[in-house]
DNA sequence: GATACAAGCTACAGCAGATAGAGGTTCAAG
DNA sequence: CTTGAACCTCTATCTGCTGTAGCTTGTATC
């Protein structure tokens, strides 16, 4: 029987964390000691690294969900497990085109501004107006 | 003088977003007509928009009140902007190169499915253990 | 058995950065 | 003067945690 902390330690998740995911009841509910405490059995630290490994590669709780769910029932198709990772794929490649944008945008005020005053910088001129980019991008970038 | 849906609609921005900038203070607080609603001058507006585009390039709004306090007194030396959008040019390139490790990571583990039961499933494996990835991932992705 | 103290517990607040809804009031066109 | 779109405040919600306060439990050592 593992303690939170152990489990803590083994996986790289605070112990808050843990808690809260009972709490949205992605962890199971675990067992108590006699005092109230904690008590896990080996298969509740797998579903813990399998949640955090699954976060560390940009999944969303909700989309890990889906996936334990599925990891739940071995017989299944693995179709949907599988739509998901590309669906996941794919919104990282978006994010990378956005940013991509982004960092061609900041790299051009940075390189473009003299250092002088405030009044002629290019990095509040361009931020002012955003006819002096070359690129779109919509959306508040992240 | 400018109702806050005029400005909303010129800037792309919530009414409800508005509010919310001026709350903490990002807006400067809006005068109002005899009945208690919020008016603006062309200078609220380019403010917004300054605002507006610097989230589009993905500053924090931290960072956009030191360059609007900066964008204020003209007369100022502007290394402090630059350096601001240097250190936003930073993280923006940090920011892809963990997407591009985990672009690769989910192509990997995508491409090497066969789409079999859930039990031989590539996918759930990769999740399940980290040992299974080529690259490290610390740090949550985003 | 007593004691010390690390580690556990609950409950709640707060972060960024908005967004949504309820329920009521005001403005401006016709 | 009436209508109705647009405005108002207030509160709650979202994601994914993280931190604090104040208290209790478990365990190692004497
Ligand atoms: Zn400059
Ligand atoms: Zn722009
Ligand atoms: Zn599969
Ligand atoms: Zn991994």
């Amino acid at each position: 029987m593992l303690a939170i902390g152990t489990l803590s330690r083994r996986t790289g998740t605070k112990v808050q964390t843990i808690r809260y995911y009972e709490e949205i009841g992605l962890m199971n509910e675990a067992g108590r000691t006699a005092g109230g405490q904690r008590r896990y059995f080996e298969k509740d630290l797998d579903r813990l690294a399998f949640i955090r490994h699954s976060r560390q590669l940009g999944f969303s709780l909700d989309s890990i969900r889906e996936l334990l769910d599925l990891s739940d029932n071995p017989s299944q198709s693995c179709a949907e497990a599988d739509s998901i990772a590309r669906r996941q794929l794919h919104q990282v490649e978006q994010r990378i085109k956005r940013l991509q944008a982004l960092k061609k945008e900041l790299k051009r005020m940075v390189a473009e501004c003299d250092g002088d005053s405030v009044a002629e910088c290019k990095v509040l001129e361009v931020l002012r107006d955003h006819a002096e980019c070359l690129t779109e991008h919509d959306g508040i970038g992240a």
